[in-house]
DNA sequence: GGCCCCGGATGACAGGTGTCACGGGCAGGT
DNA sequence: ACCTGCCCGTGACACCTGTCATCCGGGGCC
């Protein structure tokens, strides 16, 4: 019997999915949270082996929580389930130490064994995505352009991102400036959505 | 028995709620489809009689898909489930004929619940929401104003909107400081992104 | 030490953006 | 016939934005 946790912000979502997995003879859904801080400590408590994480959390995203389950639960491994397949997003997953990675969209019958291979100490990782994610290379962004790329997200005027930020106006328009150019876009708000697409930011 | 449409774009998430509510004996989920589009024809061959759609759907969005059940179907009741809680999309919902709406945070054991009132007759309507877009009013945005949003949602300059709905830059521009006003923002980009909100859009 | 990259900042310039005033045309009401 | 509202367009103006050159200071690294 595989011991599983769930972590999702959607309540529907998340009761679906373990309804989903508890038809799974050999699975069993042991723990559901709704915010990524809150993963560790209902893993160790219900002593799962295998954690479902949702990326979109509020509290700490599915990618940080991966680490802390490495970090403090090295037995127990991580598989990141996430609406978006943004390329870096699986970069940064296996680099936070998640054993897999699966998109909201592939076939519900698939995620069972997508479990099982994690599980048994095996990589499910969405061949798509991996592929993708080798051709993209890393994140070329520095982390002040990525942070400022963060807060561009939302089409704010420069001046507002600075106050935001502390720094001069002059200094936020060079950053995006470089931030333009490695993106390959034109405006920073293009150059906001292509990083995210990314999963740079 | 009430027999159930489900339709929601992530194979997942639809897989997930079938199991869910298959759970119920008095539910039976008899067709799924991916798409808006598929809606009416898959209800029509499977004899449903509550559809469950969810909004953001490609080919044609849960809101868009509830009016043309209405409207194929009259004896086929639909209720919305989505991500997005906006105050304009009950309105819109409930006038294309959609009997109740849901948001994918409720409680999973609630979904069911809903279900069964629509089956009957009744309404499920989120109080929460139904409240808040009535304080909210209906949209005040023309139908120009709602398009060239839509077109500056991801911020693109003036000239590449007014190139991709044949208009002049400066009646772009005439249009958007409208919008601009009409929403309370200071830039397109937010007047974008608070009429999204609002499910204005 | 010298080199390179990054962060921070300033100044200047071309081009984009939001606002306003004003014009014309077309439908729907009264 | 008149008014109102929406649509489309022009022109002008102040302001914002993206780019570039240039400067300074601090780490790495050979």
């Amino acid at each position: 019997m595989i011991r599983l946790l769930l972590a999702d912000d959607q309540a529907l979502v998340r009761g679906a999915l373990a309804a989903l997995l508890d038809l799974e003879t050999d699975l069993e859904v042991v723990a559901q949270v709704g915010r990524g801080d809150e993963v560790v400590a209902a893993a160790r408590d219900s002593g799962a082996q295998v954690c479902l994480l949702d990326i979109e959390m509020p509290g700490l995203n599915g990618i940080d929580a991966a680490a802390a389950v490495r970090r403090e639960l090295p037995g127990v491994r991580s598989l990141v389930v996430t609406t978006f397949g943004r390329p870096g997003y699986v970069r940064r997953a296996i680099e936070a130490g998640a054993s897999g990675f699966v998109v909201k969209d592939t076939p519900a019958r698939q995620l069972a064994d997508a479990v099982r291979r994690v599980h048994a100490g095996l990589r499910a990782i969405d061949p798509d995505l991996a592929a993708a994610s080798l051709v993209d290379g890393p994140s070329p962004l520095t982390a002040r352009e990525r942070e400022l790329l963060v807060h561009a997200l939302d089409g704010s005027p420069v001046a507002a991102i600075a106050a935001r930020v502390h720094l001069s106006e002059g200094t936020v328009r060079n950053h995006l400036s470089a931030a333009i150019g490695k993106t390959g876009a034109t405006t920073r708000s293009e150059a906001a959505r292509i990083a995210q697409d990314r999963g740079w930011l």
